[in-house]
DNA sequence: GTAGGGTTAG
């Protein structure tokens, strides 16, 4: 004989031990039918009222005494009301207690549940939707939002799919909620899942704007920004108005790319457009103007808001450190302090890594030891990272090795390659070539470790080494992740990669380059051949220098931009020795700011010098 | 009682 729904619900909830631990779990029963409603109004009341684990613990108690405890509506209005992680559990444990009476559970009350664990990001939810099923109840038009919900959050494209058969199974595959939760499912799913959104996203006969924020968002999460925006421009062709959180989502997609313009028009249209300017919209936009090299305009926009959450000022904080700034980004996270916002964790690694960026040795090292003693954040690998880091950029090599070897917790490539990079920085060429060859032995696919060897080999000038790992790679099959450079004119992105031709003006483009070289030659600048990438020939290298994306991209903006403007644009890896220097007399020859966004932090070049102090 | 969103070391 099968189980019955509830001794199977409460094996799913038996994860649950509030029950047990508040000793309820069954009622008297012997209330009479008068007093019973009374009590169940009174319960219903309360609960309504509460919503925190202390205040469920006492209507729980409440509840089994008038025994109320098979009640399907104090049951789900218990699961509804709550609305933390313990009271989930706590509400599981009660709904699905082993003496509830199964006949009683409805279609609102599994949904109610589904929801509660789909909000919390847990599993079970698509235990009790199965658990549903098997009980003989259907779903309505509200569980599958739900469910799918839940699927998204686990992100398994075979669980999506066959979510997706019952959807069709049952009728509720041109419900347009039950279609917008269906995109959104499939691009969090992994393994291809953003085509089958497509797909669902296609179909679609009514695409609202939460259609269209759900794909645009499936776009953001796997990094194509471009499509994002791409799809966007047809949002607005198809003449669906935009809400503030497709906004949020063509910020994110902007502060991806670096596209200023793009962002700065999404503020004017927030603001002609009287889109609700929630704080997420605002964090989103101090996001963007900080990872678009426009850190002051967040400044402003963060100064402006009068309801600013812990994302906010870490937002803030981290765009001052990636630019610098760290003075500032120290004395705003006082402030944050002041103003009674207790910091998280994440919130710390803006910090530290503020005061890395800023050589702020001492300040990093008191943070850390106020963020475990006060706050009492268990420190992350990033937060370690953030510290090895520090010392590196203070050249305090032995002793972040030292500190690496301390730590409790595992160092993870990161920080090896943090370690091998400072060491080529700071002329530790043999310790580096060590710990990269140990890092190879660990990551042998990883290829940003044979470049970081090629180049420390190319510091020691040992060139047939250096040729060997080429060679090495060309074996194992593995390629060299090109370098790019995006710059935005116009409100057009463009693209250049090392010696494109692609361009429409790629020969006033070349003329501009060798003008550029020759300048800056006279001025003093020497190339420094010996950061030449590994994939270019090495018979020519002074000219494969010159071909770099970053220098074309600057080369263009100079030829389409007005004199004395500034030129942003942002780099996929970090730019090369060569490079930095380059830009440096470029921007004072030039007479241009030339604001550069690398892999890891922002480059302010002026009158010759570079914000980095040359470490990065 | 339904759907889409913001910060995270190098």
């Amino acid at each position: 004989m099968q189980p019955s729904p509830a001794i199977k619900a409460s094996k799913l909830a038996r994860r649950f031990t509030y029950l047990s631990t508040y000793g309820g779990g069954g009622g008297g029963g012997t209330t009479p039918v008068a007093n019973r409603r009374a009590a169940e109004q009174s319960c219903l009341a309360s609960l309504g009222l509460c919503d925190a684990v202390p205040k469920l613990v006492q209507a729980h108690a409440r509840i089994i005494k008038c025994g109320l405890g098979s009640n399907p509506l104090v049951l789900t209005k218990f699961a509804s009301v709550s609305s933390d992680l313990d009271a989930v559990d706590l509400a599981c444990s009660f709904v699905f207690a082993p003496d509830a009476d199964a006949r009683l559970y409805d279609a609102f009350l599994f949904n109610t549940v589904v929801r509660a664990c789909a909000q919390s990001k847990r599993r079970e939810a698509l235990g009790f939707y199965r658990l549903m099923l098997r009980s003989g109840i259907s779903p309505n038009k509200f569980t599958y939002p739900f469910v799918l919900k839940a699927c998204a959050g686990i992100g398994d494209l075979r669980l999506g799919r066959a979510v997706h058969c019952s959807v069709v199974k049952f009728g509720f595959d041109e419900d347009v909620h039950v279609q917008n939760t269906m995109v959104h499912m499939y691009s969090c799913c992994g393994g291809g899942g953003i085509e089958f959104a497509r797909k669902v996203f296609d179909g679609m006969t009514k695409l609202d704007s939460v259609s269209w924020s759900a794909m645009i968002g499936g776009y953001v999460r796997l990094g194509e920004s471009g499509d994002a925006i791409a799809l966007f421009r047809k949002m607005q062709i198809a003449g669906v108005k935009p809400d503030e959180i497709t906004m949020v989502l063509v910020l994110s997609a902007c502060a991806d790319l670096g596209a200023l313009e793009l962002g700065r028009w999404v503020e004017s249209y927030v603001v002609r457009e009287n889109v609700r300017k929630t704080v997420e919209l605002c964090n989103a936009l101090i996001d963007m103007f900080a990872k678009c090299g426009d850190v002051d305009s967040a400044l402003r926009l963060f100064r402006s808001m009068s309801n600013k959450t812990i994302v906010s000022w870490t937002s803030v904080i981290g765009g001052l450190a990636v630019h610098g700034r760290g003075m500032e980004a120290v004395s705003l996270f006082d402030e944050m302090m002041a103003a009674g916002v207790v910091p998280d964790d994440v919130a710390f690694i803006g910090l530290l890594s503020a005061c890395s960026h800023s050589g702020l040795v001492e300040k990093g090292r008191d943070y850390f030891s106020l963020m475990t003693k006060r706050f009492g954040i268990k420190p992350k690998i990033e937060h370690y990272g953030c510290l090895v880091d520090l010392l590196c950029r203070a050249g305090l090599i032995q002793k972040a090795i030292e500190f690496v070897e301390k730590m409790p917790l595992e160092p993870n490539p990161v920080i090896w390659r943090t370690l091998i990079n400072a060491c080529r920085a700071h002329g530790e060429l043999k310790l580096g070539e060590d710990i990269t060859k140990r890092l190879i032995g660990k990551e042998p696919m990883h290829e940003s470790n044979y470049v970081l060897l090629s180049n420390i080999y190319a510091k020691m000038s040992h060139w047939e080494k250096k040729t060997k790992i080429r060679e090495v790679m060309d074996t194992k099959g593995m390629r060299k992740i090109p370098g790019s450079t995006l710059i935005e004119l116009e409100n057009e992105i463009y693209e250049f990669v090392a010696g494109d031709k692609s361009h429409d003006q790629y020969k006033e483009i070349y003329e501009m380059l060798d003008e550029m070289g020759r300048e800056i030659k006279k001025a003093g600048y020497l190339p420094s051949t010996s950061e030449v990438l590994l994939d270019i020939n090495e018979e020519d290298k002074e000219d494969a220098l010159n071909r770099h994306s970053e220098k074309l991209a600057i080369a263009f903006a100079l030829l389409r931009t007005p004199p004395g403007t500034s030129i942003r644009i942002v780099k996929n890896l970090r730019v090369c020795e060569d490079c930095h220097s380059a830009t440096k007399f470029i921007s004072r020859i030039y007479d241009r700011e030339i604001v550069v966004r690398d892999r890891n932090r922002f480059h302010h070049f002026k009158d010759g010098i570079c914000s980095c102090g040359d470490f990065w």
